[in-house]
Formats: structure tokens, sequence, C-alpha cells
RNA sequence: GGAGGGGUUCCCGAGCGGUCAAAGGGAGCAGACUGUAAAUCUGCCGGCUCAGCCUUCGGAGGUUCGAAUCCUCCCCCCUCCA
């Protein structure tokens, strides 16, 4: 039973958990669907848990449908804040399935993935049918929804359409007999809906997996670009392995059961080393080298990490320091930080000479008056992490 | 159609004629401490030709020596009644 512990792995919750085993031990591959929604095309880490409990059940030998909720799109989920959206249009929706396409097989097996969108069943219904749907579905059934019950207990406006957005996700289960699907937690509401309908539709209920919201790099709140505590799966390799190093141990060990591939067992054994007094950088390290290597490739890892240890642990430049040629001469030092994009604006290099965070060439710069000519380069440091080398002409 | 409540700097949110570039919190940035940890502490946190000046408080006008604060019109959001 270790393939379904693995496929466990992390797993908030497990709707119903006994009936996983039973669909497992059919002795065929099941249907597994996950959804997404058209519009937020740009994967970070968080939206690669959902990718990797995919993946995990692709190794098992699984079919996985990755389902573009393109119809559904034109709803937005009703998570309370933007109840209407203006709707994709035709060409939005494919240039962001392509977008899809370049990043999901980053963690996703290609052969053992079909992509699908519910327009391609819901589009074909008529007003008869969405009726006939709806039909089968209470007012008071659709308020048990959380976010339904909250916001109409504070008499805020639900629109009608929303409504609609769990019964049409449910329906897609029905639509491709999903045999389980995938989802995070927020989205419990609507992954039960879709074992509701395929039961009304006489099939048997799909197994419903729900992951974890995973944390971004604030450690607190769930990853999203909107917090600006996201790791996006195409940055450079040293910024993402930068990033990993900048979380917390505790939540280390969140994104080593969420993020990595690594056996549970070696997990622990790394966990059990840190309790025993290794040093829990080490293990971080382990941690952000195998991410960068699922998004840059095998050898991306070690290497960001060596640049990683050289550049911060030993206080060495970075190995590429962009060059920058500026005009204008003469030109004050807080001018040149700001050309040179290093400070949003004069004010703020200002600020930042200061306070201490200017270095010229290795050396604390403490004069904000300090002015270049024609022909000089300094190397310019503005904090620990902004970094180039100018050149000042004409 | 009627009644009422709102729109403030990245976000939340105070301010209700001068002492307001605007309290407080969050986020962010920097410094100290470090493992670029986290936590903590300190400072910063509209812009500029920076001891001064300029532009901001939904928009446009107006009152005033002086407005985010008062008046008029407009735009937008929300709630309730019908």
């Amino acid at each position: 039973m270790k393939q379904t512990d693995e496929l466990r792995r992390g797993a908030a919750e497990i709707l119903v958990d006994a009936d996983l085993d039973k669909k497992l031990a059919l002795g065929r591959p099941l249907r597994v669907k996950a959804g997404f929604d058209p519009t937020a095309p740009d994967l970070h880490l968080g939206h690669t848990v959902l990718l990797n409990k995919m993946r995990q059940f692709q190794d098992a030998g699984h079919e996985v449908i990755f389902l573009i909720g393109d119809f559904t799109g034109m709803i937005g989920d009703p998570s309370g804040r933007n109840a209407t959206r203006p709707p994709l249009t035709p060409d939005e929706i494919a240039a962001n399935a392509r977008t899809y396409e370049t990043q999901i097989y980053k963690v996703l097996d290609r052969t053992r993935t079909r992509i699908d969108f519910n327009s391609r069943w819901m589009g074909k219904m008529d007003a008869a049918d969405l009726i006939r749907l709806a039909s089968r579905h209470t007012v008071a059934r659709l308020l048990e929804r959380d976010d339904f019950s909250k916001r109409y207990a504070a008499k805020e406006p639900i629109a009608i359409h929303e409504l609609l957005y769990p019964i049409v996700q449910g329906y897609d289960s029905v639509a491709l007999e999903a045999d389980v699907e995938l989802g995070g937690t927020d989205q419990k509401f609507n992954l039960l809906m879709g074992r509701q309908l395929q039961e009304a539709h006489g099939q048997p209920p799909q197994v419903v997996l729900m992951m974890p919201l995973l944390e971004g790099t604030d450690g607190v709140q769930k990853m999203s670009k909107s917090l600006d505590n996201y790791i996006g799966i195409d940055e450079p390799a040293d910024e993402m392995f930068g990033k990993v190093m900048s979380i917390s141990d505790e939540l280390m060990w969140r994104w080593f059961e969420l993020l990595s591939f690594r056996p549970l067992a070696d997990v622990a054994k790394l966990n059990a080393s840190v309790a025993a007094g290794a040093n829990p950088r080490d293990a971080k390290f382990e941690l952000a080298e195998e991410i960068v290597s699922r998004f840059h490739g095998t050898a991306a890892g070690p290497a960001a990490r060596d640049a990683f240890v050289r550049r911060f642990s030993q206080g060495q430049l970075p190995d590429e320091v962009p060059e920058v040629t500026l005009e204008g001469a003469p030109l004050k030092l807080p001018n040149l930080i700001k050309a040179a994009g290093l400070a949003a604006s004069t004010s703020e290099a200002l600020r930042l000479i200061s306070q201490g965070a200017v270095r010229l060439d290795g050396t604390r710069a403490d004069a904000a008056d300090r002015e270049f000519s024609v022909g000089e380069t300094v190397l310019v440091q503005v904090g620990k992490r902004r970094i180039a080398r100018v050149t000042v002409q004409r």
C-alpha cells in the first residue's frame, strides 16, 4: 500500500476515503479530473501542488484530464469580490490554454494528459437544458456553500448566475464521467456538487481529493500573485532558489510535503536529522535545488545552489553583474541610482543612501551629493540584491 | 421609483476648515542580528533641481486669506423599501 500512501500525501481531505481504495482496486486506469480557471494562466508554485498530485496519479497509471473552465469562466467563481467579470473572448481563451500547455508539462506527463474545455458540452446546452439542470437544485442547498451563506447573512448581493457556477462545475464531472476529482480545499462545495450530480445521472460518484492551499513565501497567507508572496514557475533559477531559501524553517516542511517528490520516508529522515541538530538551511538547500531543477532542468538546481553559496554565504559578487551605461554627466549619486533602475525614484535613492544601503565599489556611500563625471565607472550595490556596474557618459 | 450609507496615499482605515503629504495597522524597503532564514529591534515608506518647492484625499466647479474637510453639479459602489 505504499503507492496509495503517496497518493494521499498532503491531502487535506478525501471524500469518501474508503471509495478511493475501491476505485483503485478496479484495476483500470481511473479518470482523474482537475479544473482550472481560464483567466490565470501564469502558474506559480501554489498551482503546482495540484499538478504534483495529478502527476502522482499519472505515475500510478491513471488518466488525467486538465479541464479548462472556459465556460464557467464566463461566470467567474463566486469568491465574493468580482461578481461580474467580462467574458473572455475565444482568442483569449485559446491563448491562455497555450500558455498553460507550455507550463504544465514541466510537471505533468504529456502522454497521460488530456486537455479539455467545458464549453465542449456546456456550449451545446440550450436554455431549456440549463433550466432542467438547475431544476435539480434548491436555493437552500446552494446556500450551504460557505461564501454564499456568509454573503447572504451579511446581506451582500448574490447574482443569480453565481448560483449556477457550482452546478455547471458539478456537471463537468458528469460529462467526463470522472472517477476522481482533484481540487483545492476552497473548492469543496463545487467538488461535492459533482458527486451529487453524478448520482442523479446514475453514475457512481467521484472521489473528491482536496489539496490544501499552499502558504506563500510569507508563511501565512496562501500563495497568490496579488499578495506578491509567490514564486512563479517561469522565474529565473537563481531568483527561484533565493526565494525558497527565504522561507521560514517551519514552512519548509510544509513545502516538502506539498512540493517535493521525495518519498515521505526521505523527508522524515531529513526532519529527524535537523531535529538532531543539523542546520535546517541544508535541508532547505535540498528543497530549493529540487524545485529549481524541476522547472529549469536537472543541472540548474545544483548550479543555482553554487551561485547562492558564493554570493550570499561567501559574499562574492554574482557571476553576472548587469552593465549599465548612463548619459547626462555629471550625474549626482541619487539620480544615477534611479537612472540605473536600482531605486524607484530619486527620493527613494536619497533615503537608501542615508540608511546606509548603498555601496560604491564595495564601500558604503554616505555622501548623497557625490557627482559622477564622464567616463567614470562604478560598481553600485543597493541593499543585498540590487547591483549594477554603471558607466557615465557624455 | 423612494430612503439611506459610502468613494482618503499599494491595501485596510482615521481625519471632518488651518498645526495634513494626511493618525494607526498591514504590505514593502533598508539597517542590526543571522543560515539572504524566520522571529525580533530600529529607521524609512508621494515626487523633485530636496533646509525649499510641486502634485495628491472619485470628477468638475464654487465659498474662503486658507479645503481631504463646507456648498453645487456629475460619476461610481453598497444597503433597505417598492
